[in-house]
DNA sequence: AAGATTCCCAACCGCATTTCG
DNA sequence: ACGAAATGCGGTTGGGAATCT
């Protein structure tokens, strides 16, 4: 499914992902985080412009994505924050893991709209802001979104903890939370004690510049880095292994606080 | 069987917001 | 304080698949 792939006048590609193109991002982006989006594709291998990227990433790629039917349970719980909150979409995914903004978009447009129009509007039993009072109200007097206002636990202290003080938006905080390690949070040190992020990445720069292979053998959690880096490994390793830690305890956040 | 229509969803676009220098 | 760049969000579109006639 999907559009017909072509090249565009700037040489970016456009319309339906490959599959070379989906393990290219895929497995850059779970190595070294998306750092920067816009960069991104030209490190990984991608002729795609970064929004592209993140899209298909966020849309698709990104691991524990929930795919195929909705279960009752996540079709109540998407009528019922519809309800409160509107065509918040990305706020509305927040409360189902696994599913995307675009996912759920499409979901309601093609199903629930259809049902809505069979069954009545279910009544705002605490009295929740209609969506077009929600909008406004959220808007005023600096009250950020309804949909932002989820706060991480004060407790988190150490690169996961500057990591999420620079963002008060839990679901951004899911998918931000590698890029903003490695570019917003510029004076996070590796575990291994480097502490020159800068000159690590001019030392293996040879990697960026040379063709993209991919490493089929890569695996999340046991990842070999040796051939690509040499001494550098160390590096890498550590700093991938503290994104996946980073995601893994926001996953479980979310998970226990719904 | 084949053409027409509808459904579904991946992907694009434009705008808003946030971040950074 | 300001402007540029980066990122995020929501609406819309395009086209393959499924269904209907």
């Amino acid at each position: 499914m999907g559009r017909i792939s072509f090249t565009d006048e700037n040489g970016m590609k456009k319309g339906a992902w490959s599959e070379e193109e989906d393990n290219k991002l895929r497995a850059y982006v779970q190595r070294y985080g998306h750092w920067n989006w816009r960069q991104l594709p030209k490190f990984a291998g991608v002729a795609r412009c970064g929004k592209s990227c993140r899209l298909r990433w966020m849309n698709y790629l990104r691991p524990g994505l929930k795919r195929g039917k909705y279960t009752k349970e996540e079709e109540d719980l998407i009528r019922e924050w519809h309800d409160k909150l509107g065509n918040k979409w990305s706020a509305i995914a927040a409360k189902l893991p696994g599913r995307t903004d675009n996912e759920i978009k499409n979901y309601w447009h093609t199903q629930l709209k259809k049902r809505m129009k069979k069954i009545p509007p279910t009544k705002n039993p605490a009295g929740m802001p209609t969506e077009d009072s929600c909008k406004s109200e959220a808007n005023q007097e600096g009250q950020p979104d309804i949909s932002h206002q989820e706060e991480l636990p004060q407790e988190n202290v150490g690169p996961e903890a500057s990591v999420l003080q620079s963002s008060e938006r839990i679901e951004t905080s899911i998918t931000q939370s590698s890029s903003e390690m490695s570019s917003s949070n510029s004076n996070w040190v590796p575990e291994d004690g480097i502490s020159s992020w800068d000159q690590s990445f001019a030392e293996v720069e040879s990697f960026w510049s040379e063709p993209f292979v991919l490493d089929t053998s890569y695996n999340q959690n046991n990842c070999d880095l040796s051939p690509l880096f040499g001494d550098q490994e160390g590096v890498f390793a550590s700093y991938s292994s503290c994104l996946d830690d980073n995601n893994d305890f926001l996953y479980q956040w979310i998970e226990d606080h719904p």
